[in-house]
DNA sequence: GACGGGTTACTCGGATAGAGATTGTCCGAGTGCATTTGG
DNA sequence: CCAAATGCACTCGGACAATCTCTATCCGAGTAACCCGTC
């Protein structure tokens, strides 16, 4: 049980975006070759981050994906979900239904959720409060605090120094 | 990205063996008859348990698992930990190393932890500390209070009513 | 020189294979219980 | 009748497949820029 790497791959693209600065739209091979990642399964998380409104695609020559909305109305929480979905971690299969026992259970004995399912989902939500409080801005502010000039390390690596 | 759902086994499993109440061996085939599970992948997940030291196994004849600690002893997230192992949710490959970027970065300049990774880290301390704070006699609490007759449905559905 | 049409090259987007993890199954090693046999 | 030895049935424990998700790749549809011919 661990996220895909899609998210790190996301949540690093939309911080390269910003740091950019510009507004003009990069296609997926050139935000791919920065970190050396597979250009075709990086555009297919770029596509999940557009259905979800983080950021716009610009098709045709000098076409690409550039940001929907400032670092600071995108949270952790929603790249997660963008790209993972919104599944819950910890699904319930109602097991206390099934076998001898959920069988000797009267009718409406189960009309109050899964105390297993509400344990895990109290810390789910504890997880999702976590994320969500921490804008990509935030991020990238850690960033430049440990590294000042990441910044211009990043325009660099696109050919914009 | 979602759990296995041997964490639900595992966590059913636990607090039916605390329902029974007396400490006597139950085999892994009864444990699952109890919730139609499968027996073998059950044992699995129980010897999982066992290394982790929940549970203790009595092995030959009259044989199974009983509770090595009480449910007070056992949080939420000693039972994640053993069924799904510590590693994390998050896990940085450190992409931020590789590529056109990477390279332009100068010895040094990645002393500093990825603050990707420590955003994501932060969520998943949070999540844990949730888990850590449930143990499973809370859950069981819980699903008495919910219905107090689940020791009797229990009970009666491992043959002893 | 300006405009319009056609061509070209580039990009996104989704459909298609491969790898890895999870889920499920099987059989062997080991142990305690029951039976049997001798005292 | 009691005790010890033997055989047996039952259980755990780990090794072996099947399924599913995640990862990676490829090619087609569509669009904007560019080039060329014409007015």
């Amino acid at each position: 049980m661990r996220t895909g790497k899609g998210v790190e791959w996301a949540v690093h693209t939309l911080l390269n975006l910003a740091w950019l600065g510009d507004g003009e739209p990069v296609p997926t091979a050139r935000l791919a070759a920065v970190h050396d990642l597979s250009a075709s399964y990086l555009n297919k998380q770029l596509q999940q981050l557009v259905k979800a409104g983080l950021l716009e695609s610009v098709p045709g020559a000098r076409g690409g994906f550039r940001l929907a909305r400032p670092l600071e109305a995108v949270s952790m929480l929603d790249v997660v979900l963008a790209v993972e979905g919104d599944d819950p971690l910890f699904r319930c299969a109602e097991i206390r239904r099934c076998g001898t026992i959920g069988e000797r259970v009267p009718a409406g004995g189960f009309s109050r959720p899964c105390a297993v399912n509400t344990a895990m989902g109290r810390a789910e939500l504890a997880w999702r409060k976590a994320l969500a409080a921490q804008s990509l801005a935030d991020v990238r502010a850690e960033a430049e605090a440990h590294a000042p000039a990441v910044g211009s390390y990043v325009r660099g690596g696109f050919g914009r120094d």
